[in-house]
DNA sequence: TTTCTGCATTCTGCATGTAACACTTTTCCT
DNA sequence: AGGAAAAGTGTTACATGCAGAATGCAGAAA
Protein backbone atom coordinates (compact mmCIF):
# COMPACT_ATOMS: atom_id res chain seq x y z
CA UNK A 1 0.00 0.00 0.00
CA UNK A 2 1.61 3.45 -1.32
CA UNK A 3 1.18 6.48 0.43
CA UNK A 4 0.23 9.02 -2.05
CA UNK A 5 3.13 11.65 -2.78
CA UNK A 6 2.20 14.82 -0.81
CA UNK A 7 3.46 17.31 -3.21
CA UNK A 8 5.71 20.20 -1.31
CA UNK A 9 4.34 23.60 -1.33
CA UNK A 10 6.57 26.26 -1.03
CA UNK A 11 3.86 28.06 0.76
CA UNK A 12 3.29 25.51 3.25
CA UNK A 13 7.21 25.43 3.99
CA UNK A 14 7.43 28.91 4.17
CA UNK A 15 4.32 28.97 6.90
CA UNK A 16 6.27 26.15 8.82
CA UNK A 17 9.47 28.14 9.00
CA UNK A 18 8.13 31.13 9.58
CA UNK A 19 5.90 29.77 12.88
CA UNK A 20 8.88 28.05 13.80
CA UNK A 21 11.15 31.27 14.28
CA UNK A 22 8.28 32.86 15.58
CA UNK A 23 7.59 30.11 18.54
CA UNK A 24 11.32 30.34 19.06
CA UNK A 25 11.51 33.43 19.34
CA UNK A 26 13.97 34.26 16.51
CA UNK A 27 11.57 36.80 15.49
CA UNK A 28 10.51 38.17 18.25
CA UNK A 29 6.84 40.01 19.03
CA UNK A 30 6.69 43.38 17.67
CA UNK A 31 8.97 42.46 14.98
CA UNK A 32 7.57 43.31 10.93
CA UNK A 33 7.01 40.69 8.36
CA UNK A 34 8.24 42.32 5.64
CA UNK A 35 7.55 40.24 2.48
CA UNK A 36 9.61 41.31 0.15
CA UNK A 37 12.22 40.91 2.96
CA UNK A 38 11.45 37.60 3.97
CA UNK A 39 11.21 36.37 0.35
CA UNK A 40 15.01 37.49 -0.34
CA UNK A 41 16.08 35.76 3.00
CA UNK A 42 14.00 32.46 1.81
CA UNK A 43 15.24 33.12 -1.31
CA UNK A 44 11.78 32.09 -3.06
CA UNK A 45 9.29 35.00 -4.81
CA UNK A 46 6.83 37.23 -2.99
CA UNK A 47 3.51 35.48 -3.27
CA UNK A 48 3.97 32.22 -1.24
CA UNK A 49 5.23 34.29 1.54
CA UNK A 50 2.76 36.62 1.24
CA UNK A 51 0.15 33.75 1.71
CA UNK A 52 2.21 32.50 4.19
CA UNK A 53 2.19 35.53 6.27
CA UNK A 54 -1.87 35.52 6.59
CA UNK A 55 -2.12 32.48 7.30
CA UNK A 56 -0.38 33.15 9.87
CA UNK A 57 -2.30 36.25 10.57
CA UNK A 58 -5.21 34.01 10.69
CA UNK A 59 -4.08 31.94 13.32
CA UNK A 60 -3.44 34.30 15.64
CA UNK A 61 0.16 34.39 15.74
CA UNK A 62 0.95 37.71 13.45
CA UNK A 63 -1.68 40.65 13.39
CA UNK A 64 -1.91 43.04 10.56
CA UNK A 65 -2.29 46.94 10.75
CA UNK A 66 -3.67 48.27 8.13
CA UNK A 67 -1.99 49.20 5.40
CA UNK A 68 1.54 49.10 7.27
CA UNK A 69 1.73 45.64 7.12
CA UNK A 70 1.99 42.52 9.67
CA UNK A 71 3.85 41.94 12.65
CA UNK A 72 4.58 39.47 14.73
CA UNK A 73 1.94 39.62 17.81
CA UNK A 74 2.76 41.00 21.24
CA UNK A 75 0.79 39.39 23.97
CA UNK A 76 -0.01 41.42 27.33
CA UNK A 77 -0.92 40.66 30.20
CA UNK A 78 -5.09 40.23 29.65
CA UNK A 79 -4.31 38.28 26.24
CA UNK A 80 -2.27 35.31 28.55
CA UNK A 81 -5.13 35.59 31.19
CA UNK A 82 -7.52 35.21 28.19
CA UNK A 83 -6.06 32.24 26.65
CA UNK A 84 -5.83 30.26 30.41
CA UNK A 85 -9.38 30.98 30.57
CA UNK A 86 -10.09 29.12 26.84
CA UNK A 87 -7.72 26.44 27.44
CA UNK A 88 -8.65 25.70 30.54
CA UNK A 89 -12.16 24.50 29.17
CA UNK A 90 -11.32 23.41 25.52
CA UNK A 91 -8.64 21.43 27.22
CA UNK A 92 -10.61 20.21 30.06
CA UNK A 93 -13.11 18.98 27.59
CA UNK A 94 -10.24 17.54 25.79
CA UNK A 95 -9.20 15.77 28.60
CA UNK A 96 -12.75 13.84 29.46
CA UNK A 97 -13.03 13.10 25.75
CA UNK A 98 -9.85 11.48 25.73
CA UNK A 99 -10.15 9.55 29.03
CA UNK A 100 -11.99 7.62 26.62
CA UNK A 101 -9.96 6.85 24.02
CA UNK A 102 -6.32 7.12 24.57
CA UNK A 103 -4.94 3.77 23.39
CA UNK A 104 -1.89 2.30 25.24
CA UNK A 105 0.57 3.85 22.78
CA UNK A 106 -0.40 7.02 23.42
CA UNK A 107 -0.41 6.79 27.38
CA UNK A 108 3.14 5.59 26.76
CA UNK A 109 4.44 8.54 24.77
CA UNK A 110 2.46 10.97 27.79
CA UNK A 111 4.58 8.87 29.91
CA UNK A 112 7.31 9.26 27.92
CA UNK A 113 6.96 12.74 28.10
CA UNK A 114 6.47 13.22 31.81
CA UNK A 115 9.59 11.19 32.27
CA UNK A 116 11.71 13.30 30.30
CA UNK A 117 9.67 16.15 31.90
CA UNK A 118 10.77 14.97 35.18
CA UNK A 119 14.64 15.30 34.46
CA UNK A 120 14.41 18.45 33.12
CA UNK A 121 12.31 20.46 35.43
CA UNK A 122 15.28 21.33 37.53
CA UNK A 123 16.99 23.89 36.16
CA UNK A 124 16.43 23.81 32.40
CA UNK A 125 12.70 25.81 31.63
CA UNK A 126 13.62 25.72 27.98
CA UNK A 127 13.43 22.09 28.03
CA UNK A 128 10.85 21.61 30.31
CA UNK A 129 8.43 24.06 28.40
CA UNK A 130 9.05 22.06 25.23
CA UNK A 131 7.99 18.68 27.22
CA UNK A 132 5.05 21.08 28.66
CA UNK A 133 3.51 21.60 25.01
CA UNK A 134 4.16 17.57 23.60
CA UNK A 135 1.90 16.95 27.06
CA UNK A 136 -0.95 19.21 26.36
CA UNK A 137 -0.72 18.12 22.54
CA UNK A 138 -1.14 14.68 23.42
CA UNK A 139 -3.67 15.07 25.48
CA UNK A 140 -5.83 17.65 23.05
CA UNK A 141 -4.79 15.67 19.12
CA UNK A 142 -6.29 12.12 21.15
CA UNK A 143 -9.58 13.57 22.29
CA UNK A 144 -11.28 12.19 19.24
CA UNK A 145 -12.63 15.80 18.40
CA UNK A 146 -10.96 16.94 15.08
CA UNK A 147 -12.45 20.66 15.71
CA UNK A 148 -11.53 20.46 19.10
CA UNK A 149 -7.87 19.64 18.74
CA UNK A 150 -7.12 22.29 15.64
CA UNK A 151 -8.75 25.10 18.07
CA UNK A 152 -6.69 23.91 21.16
CA UNK A 153 -3.54 23.64 19.38
CA UNK A 154 -4.20 27.31 17.89
CA UNK A 155 -4.43 28.54 21.29
CA UNK A 156 -1.57 26.78 22.94
CA UNK A 157 0.36 27.64 20.27
CA UNK A 158 -0.65 31.54 20.60
CA UNK A 159 0.35 31.46 24.18
CA UNK A 160 3.75 30.86 23.39
CA UNK A 161 4.27 34.24 22.36
CA UNK A 162 4.00 34.95 26.34
CA UNK A 163 7.59 34.96 26.92
CA UNK A 164 8.46 37.11 29.82
CA UNK A 165 5.21 36.78 31.26
CA UNK A 166 5.48 33.12 32.03
CA UNK A 167 6.49 32.16 35.61
CA UNK A 168 9.87 30.14 35.42
CA UNK A 169 10.55 28.70 39.00
CA UNK A 170 11.67 25.74 39.38
CA UNK A 171 8.96 25.14 42.28
CA UNK A 172 6.74 26.52 39.81
CA UNK A 173 7.76 23.66 37.20
CA UNK A 174 7.83 21.17 39.87
CA UNK A 175 4.46 22.05 40.57
CA UNK A 176 3.35 21.37 36.75
CA UNK A 177 5.15 18.50 36.65
CA UNK A 178 3.33 16.74 39.61
CA UNK A 179 -0.11 18.38 37.85
CA UNK A 180 0.76 16.62 34.76
CA UNK A 181 1.12 13.64 36.50
CA UNK A 182 -2.14 13.78 38.60
CA UNK A 183 -3.47 14.33 34.95
CA UNK A 184 -1.50 11.34 33.35
CA UNK A 185 -2.93 9.25 36.48
CA UNK A 186 -6.70 9.91 35.65
CA UNK A 187 -6.08 9.41 31.90
CA UNK A 188 -4.52 5.97 32.67
CA UNK A 189 -7.03 5.21 34.89
CA UNK A 190 -9.87 6.13 31.80
CA UNK A 191 -11.86 8.42 34.71
CA UNK A 192 -13.15 11.26 32.13
CA UNK A 193 -14.67 13.72 35.11
CA UNK A 194 -11.31 12.87 37.14
CA UNK A 195 -8.83 13.96 34.45
CA UNK A 196 -10.95 17.05 33.31
CA UNK A 197 -10.58 18.18 36.69
CA UNK A 198 -7.07 17.80 37.14
CA UNK A 199 -6.79 19.27 33.60
CA UNK A 200 -8.70 22.45 34.77
CA UNK A 201 -7.47 22.64 38.61
CA UNK A 202 -3.78 22.42 36.76
CA UNK A 203 -4.66 25.32 33.86
CA UNK A 204 -6.20 27.54 36.45
CA UNK A 205 -3.38 27.29 38.88
CA UNK A 206 -0.93 28.37 36.18
CA UNK A 207 -3.21 30.80 35.48
CA UNK A 208 -3.33 32.11 38.87
CA UNK A 209 0.46 32.40 39.08
CA UNK A 210 1.03 34.27 36.20
CA UNK A 211 -1.52 36.49 37.32
CA UNK A 212 0.19 37.24 40.72
CA UNK A 213 3.75 37.08 39.16
CA UNK A 214 2.71 39.92 36.99
CA UNK A 215 1.44 42.38 39.00
CA UNK B 1 -11.53 64.25 16.36
CA UNK B 2 -11.61 62.93 12.77
CA UNK B 3 -12.30 59.47 12.38
CA UNK B 4 -8.82 57.23 10.93
CA UNK B 5 -10.32 56.25 7.30
CA UNK B 6 -10.32 52.09 6.99
CA UNK B 7 -9.02 51.47 3.61
CA UNK B 8 -11.32 49.06 2.01
CA UNK B 9 -9.16 46.38 0.52
CA UNK B 10 -10.11 43.87 -2.22
CA UNK B 11 -9.63 40.69 -0.55
CA UNK B 12 -12.06 41.55 2.17
CA UNK B 13 -14.94 42.25 0.00
CA UNK B 14 -14.00 39.26 -1.61
CA UNK B 15 -13.37 37.18 1.74
CA UNK B 16 -16.72 38.73 2.72
CA UNK B 17 -18.74 38.34 -0.53
CA UNK B 18 -17.53 34.58 -0.91
CA UNK B 19 -18.71 34.08 3.11
CA UNK B 20 -21.99 35.68 2.38
CA UNK B 21 -22.47 33.11 -0.19
CA UNK B 22 -21.60 29.98 1.21
CA UNK B 23 -23.35 30.73 4.36
CA UNK B 24 -26.73 31.60 2.39
CA UNK B 25 -26.41 28.29 0.46
CA UNK B 26 -25.88 30.17 -2.45
CA UNK B 27 -22.20 28.07 -3.15
CA UNK B 28 -23.37 24.69 -2.00
CA UNK B 29 -21.21 22.58 0.08
CA UNK B 30 -19.43 20.67 -2.35
CA UNK B 31 -18.79 23.02 -4.95
CA UNK B 32 -15.61 23.79 -6.17
CA UNK B 33 -13.69 27.69 -5.70
CA UNK B 34 -12.44 28.33 -9.00
CA UNK B 35 -10.37 31.30 -8.40
CA UNK B 36 -9.91 32.30 -12.15
CA UNK B 37 -14.11 31.86 -12.24
CA UNK B 38 -14.19 33.81 -9.33
CA UNK B 39 -11.99 36.58 -10.43
CA UNK B 40 -14.43 36.70 -13.45
CA UNK B 41 -17.23 37.05 -11.76
CA UNK B 42 -16.01 39.62 -9.54
CA UNK B 43 -14.20 41.97 -11.77
CA UNK B 44 -10.94 41.95 -9.93
CA UNK B 45 -7.96 39.83 -10.69
CA UNK B 46 -6.68 36.48 -9.34
CA UNK B 47 -4.72 37.44 -6.62
CA UNK B 48 -7.03 38.96 -3.88
CA UNK B 49 -9.79 35.98 -4.67
CA UNK B 50 -6.86 33.63 -3.71
CA UNK B 51 -6.27 35.14 -0.62
CA UNK B 52 -9.79 34.92 0.20
CA UNK B 53 -10.06 31.80 -0.48
CA UNK B 54 -7.44 30.60 1.66
CA UNK B 55 -8.63 32.62 4.22
CA UNK B 56 -12.22 30.64 4.19
CA UNK B 57 -10.14 27.68 4.47
CA UNK B 58 -8.18 28.66 7.75
CA UNK B 59 -12.16 29.40 8.92
CA UNK B 60 -13.21 25.66 8.38
CA UNK B 61 -15.64 26.93 5.88
CA UNK B 62 -13.66 25.21 2.87
CA UNK B 63 -10.84 22.19 2.34
CA UNK B 64 -8.42 22.06 0.25
CA UNK B 65 -7.64 19.21 -1.93
CA UNK B 66 -4.02 18.40 -2.75
CA UNK B 67 -3.80 19.82 -6.10
CA UNK B 68 -7.15 19.71 -6.94
CA UNK B 69 -8.15 23.06 -5.48
CA UNK B 70 -10.51 24.11 -2.58
CA UNK B 71 -14.13 23.31 -2.43
CA UNK B 72 -16.43 24.29 0.35
CA UNK B 73 -16.87 22.60 3.22
CA UNK B 74 -19.08 19.53 3.16
CA UNK B 75 -20.47 18.46 6.95
CA UNK B 76 -21.39 15.07 8.03
CA UNK B 77 -22.91 14.37 10.62
CA UNK B 78 -19.93 13.63 12.96
CA UNK B 79 -18.91 16.78 12.38
CA UNK B 80 -22.24 18.90 13.35
CA UNK B 81 -22.33 16.40 16.91
CA UNK B 82 -17.94 17.89 17.76
CA UNK B 83 -19.22 20.91 16.72
CA UNK B 84 -22.16 21.00 19.08
CA UNK B 85 -19.56 19.60 21.51
CA UNK B 86 -17.53 22.28 21.25
CA UNK B 87 -19.80 25.15 21.52
CA UNK B 88 -21.58 23.89 24.22
CA UNK B 89 -18.54 24.45 26.30
CA UNK B 90 -17.39 27.77 24.49
CA UNK B 91 -20.91 29.42 24.85
CA UNK B 92 -21.49 27.97 28.00
CA UNK B 93 -18.00 29.67 29.35
CA UNK B 94 -19.17 32.84 27.09
CA UNK B 95 -22.80 32.84 28.89
CA UNK B 96 -21.34 33.15 32.38
CA UNK B 97 -18.88 35.75 31.82
CA UNK B 98 -21.00 38.11 29.61
CA UNK B 99 -23.78 37.94 31.99
CA UNK B 100 -21.55 40.26 34.30
CA UNK B 101 -20.22 42.17 31.91
CA UNK B 102 -23.67 42.83 29.37
CA UNK B 103 -25.04 46.17 29.23
CA UNK B 104 -28.01 47.16 29.39
CA UNK B 105 -28.14 48.35 25.74
CA UNK B 106 -26.30 44.71 25.03
CA UNK B 107 -29.46 43.42 26.89
CA UNK B 108 -32.30 45.40 24.58
CA UNK B 109 -30.65 44.05 21.38
CA UNK B 110 -30.68 40.39 23.37
CA UNK B 111 -34.66 41.05 23.73
CA UNK B 112 -35.38 42.95 20.69
CA UNK B 113 -34.02 39.68 18.63
CA UNK B 114 -36.26 37.28 20.91
CA UNK B 115 -39.02 39.13 20.49
CA UNK B 116 -38.40 39.37 16.86
CA UNK B 117 -37.78 34.82 16.92
CA UNK B 118 -41.00 34.97 18.84
CA UNK B 119 -42.99 36.14 15.92
CA UNK B 120 -41.08 34.30 12.98
CA UNK B 121 -41.22 30.98 14.75
CA UNK B 122 -44.23 30.03 13.48
CA UNK B 123 -43.30 28.74 9.97
CA UNK B 124 -40.10 30.42 8.89
CA UNK B 125 -37.00 28.50 9.50
CA UNK B 126 -35.12 30.86 7.25
CA UNK B 127 -35.90 33.87 9.71
CA UNK B 128 -35.48 31.84 12.92
CA UNK B 129 -32.22 30.63 12.19
CA UNK B 130 -31.19 34.08 11.17
CA UNK B 131 -32.17 35.52 14.61
CA UNK B 132 -30.91 32.41 15.87
CA UNK B 133 -27.35 33.17 14.88
CA UNK B 134 -27.59 36.75 16.28
CA UNK B 135 -29.25 35.62 19.48
CA UNK B 136 -25.24 33.42 19.97
CA UNK B 137 -23.49 36.05 18.13
CA UNK B 138 -24.28 39.05 21.01
CA UNK B 139 -23.86 36.43 23.67
CA UNK B 140 -20.51 35.11 22.41
CA UNK B 141 -19.71 38.96 21.77
CA UNK B 142 -20.00 40.29 24.72
CA UNK B 143 -18.68 38.27 27.10
CA UNK B 144 -14.94 40.52 27.05
CA UNK B 145 -13.12 37.64 26.31
CA UNK B 146 -12.00 38.69 22.84
CA UNK B 147 -10.23 34.95 21.73
CA UNK B 148 -13.05 33.50 23.20
CA UNK B 149 -15.36 35.99 20.69
CA UNK B 150 -13.41 34.88 17.51
CA UNK B 151 -13.43 31.31 17.95
CA UNK B 152 -17.15 31.29 19.04
CA UNK B 153 -18.02 32.98 15.91
CA UNK B 154 -15.62 30.48 13.62
CA UNK B 155 -17.34 27.49 15.48
CA UNK B 156 -21.31 28.78 14.72
CA UNK B 157 -20.49 29.90 10.98
CA UNK B 158 -18.89 26.43 10.28
CA UNK B 159 -22.28 25.04 11.48
CA UNK B 160 -24.26 26.92 9.55
CA UNK B 161 -22.89 24.48 6.76
CA UNK B 162 -24.94 21.75 8.18
CA UNK B 163 -28.13 22.62 6.43
CA UNK B 164 -29.33 19.64 5.34
CA UNK B 165 -28.98 18.03 9.21
CA UNK B 166 -30.45 20.51 11.15
CA UNK B 167 -34.34 19.87 12.57
CA UNK B 168 -36.65 22.50 11.37
CA UNK B 169 -39.83 20.93 12.72
CA UNK B 170 -42.28 24.11 14.44
CA UNK B 171 -41.73 21.97 17.62
CA UNK B 172 -38.50 21.85 17.83
CA UNK B 173 -38.08 25.59 16.90
CA UNK B 174 -40.61 26.62 19.83
CA UNK B 175 -38.47 24.51 22.31
CA UNK B 176 -35.33 26.12 21.13
CA UNK B 177 -36.52 29.89 21.69
CA UNK B 178 -38.31 29.11 25.07
CA UNK B 179 -34.62 28.24 25.94
CA UNK B 180 -33.18 31.22 24.58
CA UNK B 181 -35.56 33.27 26.80
CA UNK B 182 -34.25 31.34 29.64
CA UNK B 183 -30.63 31.97 29.01
CA UNK B 184 -31.96 36.02 28.40
CA UNK B 185 -33.60 35.48 31.78
CA UNK B 186 -30.39 34.43 33.58
CA UNK B 187 -27.73 37.05 31.65
CA UNK B 188 -30.89 39.48 32.85
CA UNK B 189 -30.44 38.52 36.36
CA UNK B 190 -26.48 38.56 35.99
CA UNK B 191 -26.32 35.15 37.54
CA UNK B 192 -23.57 33.66 35.68
CA UNK B 193 -23.99 29.82 36.82
CA UNK B 194 -27.38 30.05 35.71
CA UNK B 195 -26.44 31.54 32.36
CA UNK B 196 -23.52 28.66 31.70
CA UNK B 197 -26.12 26.02 32.51
CA UNK B 198 -28.93 27.42 30.43
CA UNK B 199 -26.47 27.80 27.19
CA UNK B 200 -25.30 24.00 27.91
CA UNK B 201 -28.70 22.61 28.49
CA UNK B 202 -30.13 24.16 25.10
CA UNK B 203 -26.84 23.50 23.16
CA UNK B 204 -26.34 19.62 24.35
CA UNK B 205 -30.72 19.21 24.02
CA UNK B 206 -30.10 20.99 20.76
CA UNK B 207 -27.23 18.19 19.99
CA UNK B 208 -29.30 15.33 20.98
CA UNK B 209 -32.33 16.22 18.62
CA UNK B 210 -29.81 16.50 15.99
CA UNK B 211 -28.52 13.23 16.87
CA UNK B 212 -31.83 11.80 16.62
CA UNK B 213 -33.40 13.22 13.63
CA UNK B 214 -30.95 11.26 11.49
CA UNK B 215 -30.32 8.29 12.58
C1' DT C 1 16.59 73.16 19.37
C1' DT C 2 12.38 71.91 17.34
C1' DT C 3 9.24 71.47 13.51
C1' DC C 4 8.28 71.21 8.77
C1' DT C 5 9.16 69.95 3.84
C1' DG C 6 10.65 67.32 0.07
C1' DC C 7 12.99 63.42 -1.68
C1' DA C 8 14.42 58.68 -1.79
C1' DT C 9 13.44 54.19 -0.40
C1' DT C 10 10.62 50.43 0.70
C1' DC C 11 6.41 48.23 1.23
C1' DT C 12 1.61 46.86 0.39
C1' DG C 13 -1.96 45.40 -2.57
C1' DC C 14 -3.57 44.15 -6.90
C1' DA C 15 -2.69 42.62 -11.72
C1' DT C 16 -0.63 39.61 -14.82
C1' DG C 17 2.72 36.02 -16.77
C1' DT C 18 3.75 31.15 -16.99
C1' DA C 19 5.23 26.24 -16.16
C1' DA C 20 3.41 22.04 -14.46
C1' DC C 21 -0.47 19.34 -13.66
C1' DA C 22 -5.40 17.38 -13.91
C1' DC C 23 -9.40 16.39 -16.37
C1' DT C 24 -12.04 16.10 -20.81
C1' DT C 25 -12.68 15.37 -25.44
C1' DT C 26 -11.18 14.06 -29.74
C1' DT C 27 -8.64 11.33 -32.78
C1' DC C 28 -6.34 7.45 -34.38
C1' DC C 29 -5.29 2.66 -34.73
C1' DT C 30 -6.66 -2.04 -34.43
C1' DA D 1 -16.78 -0.66 -32.20
C1' DG D 2 -13.28 -0.44 -28.55
C1' DG D 3 -9.31 1.30 -26.41
C1' DA D 4 -5.28 4.12 -26.18
C1' DA D 5 -2.90 8.19 -27.35
C1' DA D 6 -2.97 13.00 -27.96
C1' DA D 7 -4.63 17.42 -28.15
C1' DG D 8 -7.43 20.81 -25.74
C1' DT D 9 -9.23 23.16 -21.73
C1' DG D 10 -8.88 24.81 -17.22
C1' DT D 11 -6.54 25.13 -12.90
C1' DT D 12 -2.93 25.62 -9.33
C1' DA D 13 1.13 27.54 -7.60
C1' DC D 14 4.74 30.47 -8.05
C1' DA D 15 7.12 34.56 -10.21
C1' DT D 16 7.07 39.19 -11.46
C1' DG D 17 5.30 43.99 -12.71
C1' DC D 18 3.64 48.25 -10.98
C1' DA D 19 0.86 52.18 -8.87
C1' DG D 20 -0.02 54.25 -4.67
C1' DA D 21 0.98 54.71 0.23
C1' DA D 22 3.97 54.70 4.21
C1' DT D 23 8.43 55.49 6.27
C1' DG D 24 12.92 57.58 7.09
C1' DC D 25 15.98 61.16 6.68
C1' DA D 26 18.46 65.29 5.18
C1' DG D 27 18.06 70.01 5.06
C1' DA D 28 15.34 74.33 5.51
C1' DA D 29 12.49 77.26 8.33
C1' DA D 30 10.77 78.98 12.78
Amino acid sequence: MLQPIASVRVVDVVRDRLRSAILSGDIAPGSRLSVPELARQLGVSRSPVREAVLLLVGEGLAVEQSRRGVEVARLELTDVLELYDLRTNLEGLAARLAAERMTSSDLAALRGVLDAQGAAAVGDARSFRELDHRFHEIVSQTCGNTRLARHAALLAREMRLAGPLMVNEPWHLKQSHQEHRAIEHALRQRDGPAAENAMRVHLSRVCQSVRHHNS
